[in-house]
DNA sequence: GGGCATTATCGTATTTTTACGATATACGAT
DNA sequence: ATCGTATATCGTAAAAATACGATAATGCCC
């Protein structure tokens, strides 16, 4: 994967505002919950989870099986790299 | 317009690998070159311009008519401003 | 094991994006 | 005025994104 084309999937990862409120959600409280998401936005669950999943393939976050529930933190060193590549331009 | 839209606006305009290269490629030759975007890309000349489109109306770009042709040139202040949205996460 | 809570996935409808060719527009040059 | 060049826009087709409800899967607790 070129730096173009890796610098063009993590912007498209973020080119939602709820994925974007999501992401500062997750940077915000360190805990990583996960539920609480769905409440703080007004979309449905299963909404709520596709974003995730897009996060998650971007390797923006990070999700972590914890009982019965997943629990999602951001991925800094990826978020690291993303702030590298757009300062690069 | 709050932040987290204008963020996940600006990442969505580079959100494909073609509008990452077009904006590096005007941020690279300083002259604003037109037709030869078209010429560097494996895209017919009406798909650039719809990517030039949507760059520009992200404001990450500008165009100036000059004579018969349009001069591109990167918005160094925009971008900047993406920079720092960006950093902010 | 049965029920409860949490999350993912499926199916689907709607909208948006992407890409192209064809056509229109604008301008300089002849 | 006509031609050629450069760019935008239109029309359209195919693919992807977005959102939802319904359903499945997982794991705790009784």
């Amino acid at each position: 994967m070129t730096n173009d084309q890796t610098l063009a999937t993590l912007c498209k990862a973020l080119g939602h505002p709820a994925r974007v409120a999501i992401l500062r959600h997750l940077l915000q409280v360190n805990s990583c919950i996960c539920g609480d998401i769905v409440n703080i936005l007004p979309l449905a669950q299963s909404t709520v989870s596709q974003h995730l999943k897009q996060l998650k393939e971007a390797g923006l976050i990070r999700g972590e099986i914890e009982g019965p529930r997943i629990c999602y933190c951001a991925d800094k060193d990826r978020l690291a790299a993303f702030k590298n590549l757009i300062l690069s331009l």
